[in-house]
DNA sequence: CTGTTAGCGCGTTCAG
DNA sequence: CTGAACGCGCTAACAG
């Protein structure tokens, strides 16, 4: 592989000026400048990025960590977080945590080792004070889908109380009575925020919220599934059941239809995220939206900004998600 | 942030000595072995992996190239791509081909530029000779989903033609003779594998493939929809419909249950790939399995032996589908 | 506008 | 077993 070196000694010039016509961040003669250029194409130069790194501090990469790489969630996020960040030529290191503190943490100290210019965490199992901390050291952090007063400027992340309040908004206005939730893990904050959002509108309808008829899953098809069956099991009157997210939701239908009930005609069902899949479902689900791409491409503008000073870029922190009634939900006669 | 330098004057011993303890693959005494750690401890030291990058010409970073980071399909082999090279200390460096050759040229570019000292590629667009040229140059490379014969010690693949034969076989034994296939995009190896199966088993049942109902999508749901709206508009008899993944299986199938269809008293469907989310909806989707995690945790463990010298793993390179039988086939009466 | 010269932090001979 | 010295490829003052 040819070297700056190389390049300097078939052209003519110095080291100082090859670097110069490479990050073009000083005048050099358009002369001189097309010697450089033409010895870079005869020797297929091309720059070393780890001695780039070295000598600039700066690697160039961002360190991505999220919960899981597979689901239906998450591909989008890292997808517009790719994109952006590679349009500006940086590239993006990834990492799972799994929602485990200890795996989160150390894949945090991973990214750091590595030398990343600036993380995007999608975090769940650690503490508030950890991140505070960890938004005090030199690495630049930012935060998707997770709300932390002390820090908010680095928070980008969506009003989870305000859709838990939509989807059961919905439900209530087509004259839901008896009603279903099946919430996802309740450590995740996210998830707390729906169910709280969920309780506000019951509030709103004075109906009270029946504990019994709250099931805490895991996010999963499964986990919807297998909350449905106790539901089911409990012998009582539901006629809509408010899930959590979509693949717990799928995963509940899936179980109602086994069992010989007609979605919507005998029990409604709304979830939350509005994955692609269940809308080629029959039912087709309704949901409430959430725009995690957006969100994965607002933290990747951030780091653009607060890194690599791009004044270019707008940032917005706060989404807000939207109601989308499909066909799994219908009024009460 | 404390340098090797630091930590050699604190303990009173040499940069080398200390590199040997980090390392340690060189003899060094206990007592000064124990002196540098513990200074290492109190200053908190974290070797900069550039620097040593950059010294050892190792970035210890593989690049992994694939069509989306989203959908269904990479998530879980990015998950054990990750899985299996996070545990050897190496780390990932993602980028998005998607399916264009140009971006996917660019994009492989952009991965030997940051200096990684592998390359895993799940790469459709461009052509066997391309591949061939790169895997002649230093950086290794092993591809995922796709067989060339002169570089076959590199390839980890399906054999797609055998699972398309086992898709189409089911649905044969099971009585069927009027059969659609919808395809996903020809220009892609696998999907040309999976129809040369269907018709080598719609040979061996002597029916003669019928052009008119093969119809070439883009392999999503919203392809299959639009696949299954156009075959019901021929207004033919077909009692079955093949699909070249699961994800067009689900959007051919809520398409026609929207047309009041029933699946499968009236028509039979079978996908491929065996993704999670079908599994969850009714009817179950019966499909051909695709280990893809299993494939991605093969790339890896390629990497780990030919280029970090990882004896210990054993590599597998083709990989055979299974059939699962659900509830979306069903025989002719 | 261009060249010289130090480093960046670490690995690795080569002596001792 | 240990230390001195050089080099990896490039950037960034500092002169000129």
């Amino acid at each position: 592989m040819a070297t700056i070196y190389d390049v300097s000694v078939m052209a003519g010039v110095s080291l100082a000026t090859v670097s110069r016509v490479m990050n073009n961040n000083a005048k050099v003669s358009e002369k001189t400048k097309q010697k450089v250029l033409d010895a870079m194409q005869v020797l297929g130069y091309r720059p070393n990025t780890i001695a780039q790194s070295l000598a600039s501090n700066c690697s160039n990469s961002i360190g991505v960590l999220v919960s899981q790489l597979d689901g239906p969630f998450y591909g989008p996020m890292m997808t517009e977080i790719e994109s952006v960040l590679r349009g500006a030529n940086k590239h993006v290191i990834i990492a799972a945590g799994h929602s485990d503190e200890a795996q989160e943490k150390d894949s945090v100290e991973f990214l750091m080792s590595r030398g990343c210019d600036a993380l995007i965490l999608d975090i769940e199992a650690v503490s508030d004070e950890y991140l505070i901390e960890l938004s005090k050291g030199a690495t630049p952090v930012v935060f998707i889908n997770r709300y932390i007063d002390a820090i908010k400027d680095r928070c980008v992340y969506l009003e989870n109380e305000q859709g838990g309040f939509m989807a059961t908004d919905h439900i209530l206005s087509l004259g839901h009575k008896d009603i279903a939730y099946i919430s996802g893990p309740l450590f995740k904050l996210d998830v707390r925020d729906r169910l709280k959002g969920h309780k506000r509108a019951l509030k709103q309808y004075n109906i009270d919220f029946d504990t019994t008829l709250h099931i805490e899953s895991n996010f999963k098809e499964a986990g919807g599934s297998e909350a449905m069956e106790q539901l089911l099991a409990m012998n009582k009157t539901i006629t809509a059941v408010i899930c959590a997210n979509d693949q717990m939701a799928s995963g509940a239908i899936s179980v109602c239809l086994e069992h010989g009930l007609r979605v919507p005609e005998d029990i409604s069902f709304i979830g939350y995220d509005n994955i692609p899949f269940p809308q080629y479902i029959s039912p087709k689900l309704s949901t409430v939206s959430n725009p995690i791409h957006e969100m994965g491409k607002m933290a990747a503008r951030w780091v653009l900004q607060h890194v690599y000073n791009d004044t270019e870029i707008v940032v917005e922190s706060s989404f807000s998600p939207e109601l989308f009634i499909r066909t799994s939900t219908k009024a009460i006669d």
